[in-house]
DNA sequence: ATAAATCTTCAAGTCGGCTTGAGGTCAAGG
DNA sequence: CCTTGACCTCAAGCCGACTTGAAGATTTAT
């Protein structure tokens, strides 16, 4: 008895790929809000398909769940404040830049023909200016670049 | 009673820059060795200075502590393997295109006109390729782009 | 009517990379 | 000789973002 714009946990799981325990945890978060109760059930409303996107959307781009949840307005729709966005987008281009560097780094060294690594300057100077950047920022990364 | 090439931990924190926990624990992870001790204390070859740095960029560049404890050899060289760097730039040229998109989106996002950015297609497109990402590509993102 | 499927809550567990704290040991200085 | 303080060990705690599991409620299908 559910109306076509209303959606149960299990179709916003299968349209917006969360497994169902997420979305449970989001709402305890207060990220997203379910519309009322069918028995028991859960019941959300369509655009939460679109809240959802948005929360994937800030998490990919390195916001906690804290400012995300911050980045909504008490009824729901999403307030994206434009300082705040742009802040976060010099960030993102700091972190650009220094994997951008890591990465040629990574990229000459891989190519040296010196056998000790360690040996070649140009490596001297990557490593020398990563720990340089992790002691200036103190720099939380706990980034994992690899998918397996 | 210490050689003038021999450091304490003490030592090897001020140089280094990371506390004497890190090192300790780095030591129980194999990721460097002490050269003996002192009473209890530890003593640390100079040449740890190096492998700190090493260490400090591979974790920068995203490696995790096992994997960079892979390339150091038994005997404490390391052996950064051709074929491993250049997955390793691989991944980091992924990465940061999909930022630089993230980041482009943002700007934009902060720039445009449309009261409500849902309704903004740039951002519609942004948050579905965003969305799709994560979905396909299972990746585990535990970045955090902030430093505070 | 009853069993199976799907949901619910709540507490606890997981992961990586450390940090913190209690309690113990030891070398040097007064 | 004795205190101080730098070091030690080992276990436990912390962080964020979830996941897992046990036990119970409810809906749906037979």
């Amino acid at each position: 008895m559910k109306a076509q714009n209303e959606l149960d946990i299990a179709q916003v799981s299968k349209l917006s790929g969360m497994p169902a325990s997420t979305l449970r945890y989001y709402e305890e978060r207060a990220l997203i809000k379910s519309i009322g109760r069918e028995g028991l059930k859960r019941i959300f409303p369509l655009s939460v398909i679109d809240q959802l996107a948005l929360i994937s959307l800030g998490r990919y781009a390195g916001f906690s769940l804290d400012e995300i949840a911050m980045m909504f307005s008490p009824n729901g729709r999403a307030k994206l404040d434009r300082a705040q966005l742009l802040e976060k987008a010099d960030e993102l281009t700091n972190t650009i830049q220094q994997l951008t560097a890591m990465r040629d780094g990574i990229v000459h060294v891989a190519n040296c023909p010196k056998t000790n690594q360690l040996d070649c300057p140009r490596f001297q100077t990557l490593v020398k200016s990563a720990a340089r950047k992790q002691l200036m920022e103190k720099r939380v990364r706990k980034t994992s670049h690899h998918q397996k």
